[in-house]
DNA sequence: GTCTATATTCAGATAGAC
DNA sequence: GTCTATCTGAATATAGAC
């Protein structure tokens, strides 16, 4: 039995392929005819391997995940361990949580920029077994970082904070996600994302320079005013303060 | 000639079904049958009243965007104007900015929460006629505003302002889109994003109330440091320090 | 494990009667 | 403007030879 070293790992030429193709063309746009296509393999590989396309995206997510659920706790451990039972820094807690994310895109075994897109991508997609599928994969991780981001702003009700965590978690799904479409929203000035020239800084570094501090004053604002009075300091919709407006019949 | 009152507006019926739609499973897996089935018209009736699927998905956003564009600019012009040549308050063009969106998920007529999160999923949405179609219909505006905000912050260079503009953005699409996902990930703790009963405060006015003193502080924080050292003060993604690692292989 | 061939279903779109 | 009937293509998935 001589060497077949290319033909054994089908399974993992599938699943590079899919990602790329989930992270270009979305899931439903991406067939399995264009992922065993380019991935020089026989269509009929992908049921044999995985068993529906279904099963294939989750397999996608599952290896990646697996990394970074465990990387996301032990970092979180340690740093607590550290701490000896004091509540850990906002900053500290950010970096744990972000900074073992964005690690991903500067590591092409761990799945690169190519992954985080897909999964900030994927994220919002709104088809019921892509988000159970997502609520199961992080509910532990989320509960614990939660926990030290409460412990951590013992002045910050605990609403507030989930509220805010929210806030964070889009803000840099979409700075990874976004590439594509908000690169040509928000103009051609930033500076390139791709292209990330071995000795520069990555990507994925750059994106993290910015985030970081963004995030931390998001997360540290101070808290918004509930008290009765209605227009005290204009945090209404703009909108919201004319009346009697009409609404043109289109 | 008598009254066929209700067979005449077809065309909108057909435009808000699939609004909603598109929202709930998204665009690829939203089938004309489905649309006009709940509609309750003819399947041929989108094709001869839109051309083609592609079409009805731009003309479901053109509608809404039309009057949001139109306001977005009417409000900076009205503050600019206010302001007699002196740059606005960050916090005023948030408030345009973002307040005006969130008007829409107040008022049903102007499309509401499920205009809002379709908005909020399709923005990274990597078909390519989508994006196109973003690209074309934001520039104008995001344009204005990013030179209000520019202006409105003068020690904070350009490329940081784009770049935490894009942030912005991302916090506020996700943390919209995001009702049934992140509500899940993030616990149950939230107050509820549904169930908007009239007389309490609405939806949107309570995602406001949290999301504008988020991005405020997000917006200006202090710049990240970009001297030579590297190792600094930890705005480095934590995972990148440990050296040696093994990647498992799977 | 890999391939061909095919079953089955469903998609978007249109022709043409009314 | 609306309907029925249908075209055409492409999707996922599987049976069965090799």
């Amino acid at each position: 039995m001589p060497d077949n070293k290319l033909n054994s790992d089908t399974r993992e030429r599938i699943l590079d392929v899919a990602e790329r193709q989930f992270m270009a063309h979305g899931y439903d746009a991406t067939s399995m005819r264009m992922i065993t296509g380019a991935a020089g393999v026989n269509l009929a590989a992908v049921n044999y391997h995985f068993g529906a396309k279904e099963e294939l995206l989750r397999e996608v997510f599952r290896r990646r995940l697996a990394w970074l659920n465990k990387e996301r706790l032990i970092v979180l451990d340690a740093l607590e361990q550290q701490a000896s039972g004091e509540p850990l820094k906002p900053s500290q807690v950010l970096e744990a949580f972000f900074g073992t994310l964005l690690h991903i895109g500067e590591d092409e075994a761990l799945g690169g920029m190519t992954f985080l897109r897909l999964l900030g991508r994927t994220l919002t997609d709104p088809s019921a077994f892509i988000s159970a599928f997502f609520a199961s994969e992080y509910a532990e991780v989320i509960e614990r970082y939660k926990q030290a981001l409460i412990r951590s702003l013992p002045d910050v009700p605990r609403a507030e904070i989930v509220w805010r965590l929210h806030f964070m978690l889009g803000a840099m799904s979409y700075a990874i996600a976004g590439t594509d479409i908000l690169h040509v929203i928000t103009g051609v000035e930033m500076s390139d994302y791709a292209g990330q020239e071995p000795g520069g800084k990555s990507e994925a570094m750059k994106l993290s320079q910015r985030l970081m501090p963004f995030l931390l004053g998001g997360l540290r604002a101070p808290l918004p005013n509930f008290s009765a009075s209605s227009a005290q300091n204009g945090l209404l919709p703009a909108g919201a303060k004319r009346e009697g407006e009409e609404v043109k019949k289109q």
